[in-house]
DNA sequence: GAGTTAAGTCAACGGTTGTTTACAAGAGGT
DNA sequence: ACCTCTTGTAAACAACCGTTGACTTAACTC
């Protein structure tokens, strides 16, 4: 019946759901706790507090795909396809908007998706993109897929009446321009 | 010496600053009250309460310049440099900065953000593209200038090696497919 | 200059937060 | 069955939050 593991495991996916409906202010240990109908004090025991929980529970891999083998002139449409795909799969992953979430207002986690672009982004645009501009390429990139994130995960901007197709191509679009196309 | 409209003024914009900077949760009414010296007492007095300051202190007026005099191509440029203009400019306009942070976390702040889009967006969108695709157009503009926002304003991704000129050019042109260009 | 009203202060309340401490109970070895 | 270490619980702590009500002080009127 006692399994510290179990309870561990039980702790970090309640800290993942609630995290990422309310952000890091607005969740309380003692809700984590109840939903993994647990003890609040083993939060502490276990992880060593909040903010440790909080750090075990959003460590997001975007799973970037390999682009390289596509042809150039489908990458864009195909990391759109990729984003949308991952975030509204069977998975359902929160874990970025978890983070996209908390940075707003925790410093830490603003560190934590910066890592992220830098580790996982910018590396994929280097292999697609050659050296050429990478960091304003890798720049322009986040904006977009941060703010299609914001938009339709944190605030929940309405996007009845609009085709997913639609708009997979035209994010597409605008990803193939940000990697590819030559800038200023 | 005493001087309620004074005092007032001087509680908004002692708002604006810490709201700006922590977002809602984090900051106390007792940490805006220092900032404007004044006792925090005042704040429930004058505003109600600290929601109802919140709600005062950040009315947002995007001031969106009439594009309809401009031949029809230069529209995302000249509206992508409007933003820069006025996220940068001398009046440091923090309020949607303010609205964009903390509408990651509260619910109200989030229906203030799509309440602008609809009102002063939207508009905006329709008498530039007439009426064609209008929501998926908003959208898709939604998307490129919130992601802009928070990534360079709320979680401070460094455009260091980036010059404005660039990100003003690939910005407004991606703002100008979506306001103008063929869909799907 | 006394009296009235507005403006500002002070201290406390009730509630919630993350965290800690002391204790109880289950599991496994001997 | 007894002891021991791990796992879990209960209760309280200390700090902080927004808010309130009673009080004091300044400004203005007559």
């Amino acid at each position: 019946m006692r399994n510290a593991e179990a309870t561990r495991e039980r702790l970090v996916q309640a800290a993942r759901r609630i995290f990422s409906e309310r952000g890091y202010e607005r969740t309380t240990v003692r809700e984590i706790a109840a939903q993994a109908e647990v003890n609040p004090a083993l939060i502490n025991r276990y992880f060593g507090g909040k903010e440790q929980l909080f750090a075990e529970a959003v460590s997001v891999d975007l799973a970037l795909p390999d682009l390289s083998g596509l042809e150039s002139g489908r990458i864009g449409l195909a990391l759109a396809a990729h984003f949308f795909r991952r975030w509204e799969g069977a998975e359902h992953d929160d874990l970025l908007r978890t983070l996209i979430r908390t940075a707003a207002t925790n410093p830490e986690a603003a560190v934590r998706i910066r890592e992220i672009l830098g580790r996982q982004v910018a590396p994929m645009i280097s292999r697609v993109a050659g050296s050429e501009r990478l960091a304003e390429r890798a720049y322009l990139v986040a904006t977009q897929i941060l703010g299609l994130a914001y938009a339709r995960y944190v605030i929940n901007l309405s996007d009845d009446d609009i085709a997913r197709d639609t708009l997979v191509a035209a994010i597409g679009e605008t990803l193939q321009r940000y990697l590819t196309a030559p800038l200023q």
